[in-house]
RNA sequence: GGAGAGAUGGCUGAGUGGUUUAAGGCGCCAGUUUUGAAAACUGGAGAUCGGUUCGCCGAUUCAAGGGUUCGAAUCCCUUUCUCUCCGCCA
C-alpha cells in the first residue's frame, strides 16, 4: 500500500514505475476512481450529518410535530440506504485497486525487464578449479547417501525429497549455525505459526497476485494459507500496533519450514534440490524508524550478516543490484547474494535482500510514535540468512574432494560433533 | 468434537433503543502548590478518513460483516476470536 497523497502529486512517476516493475496498472483510472469515491463519500458524510442532528432533536418532540419530522426522516433514511451502497460498491473496487499500486524504487536501482539485467556489483571467494571432474550434488548425494529424490517423488509427488543421514545432519548443522550467528548479532529468534490467515498474506503484500505460489488451505479450514516465508508471520508480528520510537529498530529472525507450490515454473529446475516445494529457511526481519538512512543501515547490516555466514561456511558468492523489472511491487531496494554451484558453472540465487520503506507496514498496520507523538508507519527490511536444502548445493558442490568426499567447513564441525569429513559408503 | 459464557478507550469497568457528546476508577500529559519530588487540586488527552479561511468542521470507530429502526454499544442473523467444563490427543 502506498501513500495516495503522495499519489495524488506525482501520477506520472508511479506509472513509469508500473512500467519499469512490469506491473499493468492504470495510475490515470486509479485516480477517476479515486476521485468518484472521495465525491461518493461526501455525499453520504453531509447526509449522514442531517440524520444525526435531526435524530437529537426527535425525542424532545411530541404528537404531530414528531410524526410530521418522523415521516421526514424516513424518506432521508431511504437515500441514505442507496448513497451507502453506492458507497460501499466504489469502496471496494478502490480498495481492490490500491492494493496493486507500487512503491517507487530508490533511484540508484537499475532499470530493467527482468532478472537478465540485474548488475554485478561484488564477489567474495575463489571459484574452485580442481584438477579432478567435478560431481554434481546429485550424485554426490547418492554416493554419501545423503538425500533420496526418488523416495520423495514416491511419496509426495514432483519436487519431493527425504533428506537423510549426513545430509540431515549438515541441513541441521547450517540452521544450528546460522541461528547462533543472529542470537549472537541481538536478533530475536522466532518460531513462527506455519498456517497464515488472508490479512498477513495481503500485509506482507503476497496477496493479491500470489495466490498461485500459495498452499491453500481446503474449504474446512478455508482462508488459511501454508507460508513460503516466515517473512510473513514475522513480520506481521506487530500488526495494528503503536510501538514506541525507542523499541526501534526490532530485528528478528524466523525459523520455519518453507511451502511453495512452484505453479508457473513446470520443467524448470527440476533435477536435485535446487527448486523444491518444502525447505527451511532463517530469515531476518526488521522493522526501524521511518528514515531513509537508517534503513539503508539496516539493509546493508542484514546483507552483511548473510555474507557473513556464507564467508563462515567458505562459499563463493556474489552479490547483485536487482532491477526494476526483478523486483516486487513494494519494494523499493534489493540485492541478491548468489552462490557459485559448480555444476550449473553459474551463480545462483540462494538470498534475497529487501528494503520496503512502509510499503509492508502500511498495509500491516504497523506504527510507532516519533518525537513529536505523532503516529508514523515503520521501515521494513528482510533478507535470508540461509535457506536449505538449495544451500547443500554449493556446500557439497564446492567442498568436494577428489576421493568423492566432501569436507565440512570448519564453522560447521561443532554443530556436527566434530566431524570434518563426509565420506562415500561404498 | 459436545455444552455454556463472553469480546466496550492504553488498562479496568458501567451501560438492554433517544441529554452516552461511552459513566467511574487506574495509568498518561499540562498547570497550581513545592527547594525538588510525591501527594492534593484544576484542566487536558484515542484512532482513521474527508474538508478547511489552519480557528476548526464533518463522518466513521464499542471484535468483524449484514439486517431491523427516523435513530443501535444496546434488538436480530452470520463470522472470527477468547474463557470455562466434558471428550479426544503429542
Amino acid at each position: 500500500m502506498i501513500d495516495l497523497h503522495d499519489l495524488r502529486e506525482r501520477p506520472e512517476e508511479y506509472q513509469r514505475t508500473c512500467q519499469n516493475k512490469g506491473i499493468k496498472v492504470d495510475v490515470a483510472a486509479f485516480l477517476k476512481l479515486d476521485a468518484e469515491y472521495r465525491k461518493s463519500r461526501a455525499d453520504f458524510e453531509s447526509m449522514r450529518a442531517s440524520q444525526n442532528a435531526v435524530s437529537k432533536e426527535i425525542p424532545k418532540l411530541s404528537g404531530a410535530e414528531k410524526e410530521a419530522k418522523l415521516a421526514e426522516m424516513k424518506g432521508l433514511a431511504e437515500k441514505l440506504k442507496e448513497a451507502t451502497s453506492t458507497l460501499k460498491e466504489l469502496e471496494e473496487q478502490w480498495q481492490k485497486q490500491q492494493l496493486l499500486l507500487p512503491s517507487i524504487p530508490l533511484p540508484q536501482v537499475p532499470v530493467g525487464k527482468d532478472d537478465s539485467e540485474n548488475v554485478f556489483s561484488r564477489a567474495w571467494g575463489e571459484v574452485p578449479k580442481p584438477s579432478f571432474d567435478l560431481r554434481d550434488h546429485i550424485r554426490l548425494g547418492k554416493e554419501l547417501d545423503l538425500f533420496d529424490v526418488e523416495r520423495g517423488v514416491k511419496i509426495a509427488g514432483t519436487r519431493s525429497y527425504f533428506l537423510k543421514g549426513d545430509g540431515m545432519r549438515l541441513q541441521h548443522a547450517v540452521m544450528s549455525l546460522a541461528l547462533d550467528l543472529l542470537h549472537k548479532s541481538g536478533y530475536t529468534l522466532m518460531d513462527p505459526p506455519h498456517i497464515v490467515n488472508w490479512n498477513a498474506m495481503m500485509g506482507t503484500s503476497y496477496f493479491p497476485g500470489g495466490e498461485e505460489m500459495a498452499y491453500h488451505l481446503d474449504q474446512r479450514d478455508d482462508g488459511y494459507y501454508l507460508i513460503g516465508t516466515s517473512e510473513v508471520p514475522v513480520a506481521s508480528f506487530h500488526a495494528e500496533e503503536i510501538l514506541a520510537q525507542e523499541e526501534l529498530p526490532k530485528r528478528y529472525a524466523g525459523y520455519s519450514p518453507c511451502y511453495r507450490r512452484e505453479a508457473g515454473a513446470y520443467g524448470k529446475d527440476t533435477a536435485g534440490l535446487y527448486r523444491v516445494h518444502q525447505f527451511y529457511k532463517v530469515e531476518q526481519v526488521v522493522l526501524c524508524r521511518a528514515d531513509a538512512d537508517e534503513s539503508m543501515r539496516m539493509h546493508q547490516e542484514l546483507l552483511g550478516n548473510a555474507e557473513k555466514l556464507m564467508q563462515l561456511m567458505e562459499l563463493p558468492y556474489r552479490v547483485v543490484e536487482v532491477c526494476t523489472g526483478d523486483m516486487g511491487q513494494g519494494q523499493v531496494y534489493k540485492n541478491d547474494i548468489e552462490a557459485w554451484m559448480p555444476s550449473r558453472k553459474a551463480y545462483g540465487e540462494t538470498h534475497s535482500c529487501s528494503s520496503f520503506y512502509d510499503f509492508q507496514a502500511r498495509r500491516l498496520n504497523t506504527r510507532y510514535k516519533d518525537g513529536n507523538g505523532k503516529n508514523v508507519f515503520c521501515y521494513t527490511l528482510n533478507n535470508t540468512l540461509v535457506a536449505s536444502p538449495r544451500i547443500l548445493i554449493p556446500l557439497l558442490e564446492n567442498h568436494q574432494n577428489a576421493d568423492g568426499s566432501v569436507t565440512i567447513p570448519k564453522a560447521l564441525r561443532p554443530y556436527m560433533a566434530g566431524q570434518e569429513v563426509i565420506v562415500p559408503k561404498s
